[in-house]
DNA sequence: CCAAAACATGAATACTGAATCATAATTCAT
DNA sequence: ATGAATTATGATTCAGTATTCATGTTTTGG
């Protein structure tokens, strides 16, 4: 996703249309990715110790919003916290929404390449279900603040919190329904079925990085895959289990 | 938390005002209710057609609020579209912060009143389970602003939101292990199948409401249920279907 | 009717923080 | 070395807006 261009100290934003005036009147502000601007100008990828630069106010992006929010984060803070000043930002970054987003596509990456790892050569879809949700329950114990951040991209960058989510669901769909074809699980929406289990698994992570239970993820884990497995019902087994229409 | 842009009357400094003496410091400024003011003063309660307006205002935010997102609402384009002055405002909310936690609660009051009463006299658990499910997700696509505004309470006012699910999941937990005991389900850790079965709620809202799923809210009752009640499992059956730990 | 209370107004205030820019320090290619 | 990128700085600019206040307007009670 680089965007290298012939680049220049000047970004320059000519194109002058019909009526499109020039100048952004620097004001701009906040939000400006939240507000549809794509791309006022391509930040910058690098070229050499600047990579350590921009890496070290990511993180110190990751850490600071993850803490205090998008909102109540500064660039100052996160220049701070990062030990450069803060028009460095700008060399690296195009406005704070762009950390923002770049922070919520790092996170779907990790995170997809954490379940992925986990549930690598397991061929039972409910084995595979088990250690995917333990995976993700781990890793959001070890990442809270991008947990939080993730959760926040429906406010501040909700593009690229549907694209995180649907990109999620369609695998999960997917492994549903080949595993309902060969017979792993039973048939059903497998759509519905994705958002379903996703929801558990988020829920679950919630529970414990946000709402700071004491329950251990073996337990969670155990808990929700029986659930999973079994279903609620009294029987466990086949029977209809539900109370039919009555 | 909620001090996104600059603001903030003068808390107090050289008086610079015309001669009054610095007239109220009132703590203020941000973060009101955040900060853990209670109440720097109680708003106003009212007495007479300022219920009407009180109402309005509360009406507008929703909608303005849940459209918009906190931050980029404003004071004004929500007093705009209750029709009234932006002073008006300040004599029924003590602050932004305010309306949005008086706004939470409201959502919190009215969902749980919606579920009980689709869930009244019901018996069996899984059917209560299953009307509760139809009832929640009836709820928020009929409110879909007030959806998001829970959402964002958690970065807003993180005290109402744990305060909310809180609620929601003492009464869901205490349901299960009561279900339990009766013999309508299995054991099993009733704090985490609560927050799983949530989990399962909320995602599947999302579906509908921030997804755009065209899924509808029968499929989605239907298909859930099915699962809650029978398990994912192929042959549905007692063994624990999983490999083992192989 | 009249005064007091309640309600309403909106311009003015005070303050924040994102983004910029002129300048300076490094690093790199030759 | 030497000039040209590249990278760094941080004070300054500047727009946006939550909250206040002095001043009107309407309602209420007697």
């Amino acid at each position: 996703m680089s965007n290298p261009k012939g680049n220049g100290p000047r970004p320059e934003k000519g194109a002058a249309g019909p009526g499109r005036s020039r100048a952004k009147p620097a004001a701009a502000a906040q939000t400006a990715a939240a507000r549809r601007r794509p791309d006022p100008a391509a930040p910058k990828p690098k070229t050499a110790r600047g990579e350590a630069t921009r890496r070290a106010i990511l993180s110190a992006a990751e850490k600071v919003i993850g803490e205090q929010g998008f909102n109540e984060a500064s660039i100052g803070s996160i220049t701070r916290e990062a030990g450069v000043a803060q028009g460095t930002f700008y060399i690296y970054f195009a406005s704070k929404d762009d950390v923002f987003s770049e922070l919520v596509a790092d996170m779907g990456r990790m995170l997809r390449h954490a379940i992925s790892e986990a549930t690598a050569g397991i061929a039972n879809r409910l084995d595979a279900e088990r250690e995917g949700l333990r995976a993700f329950l781990t890793f959001v114990s070890a990442h809270p603040e991008l947990y939080r951040i993730v959760q926040e991209a429906q406010f501040v960058d909700p593009k690229a919190y549907l694209a995180y989510f649907r990109t999620f669901a369609e695998g999960y769909r997917d492994g549903l329904a080949q595993a309902a074809d060969t017979g792993d699980i039973r048939a059903g929406d497998a759509d519905i079925r994705a958002w379903a289990l996703m929801g558990i698994a988020r829920s679950l992570g919630e529970y414990s990085v946000v709402f700071g239970s004491d329950a251990s993820i073996d337990q969670m884990v155990d808990t929700a895959h029986e659930m999973i497995v079994h279903g609620l019902a009294a029987g466990a087994a086949g029977g209809d289990g539900s109370a039919g229409d009555a």
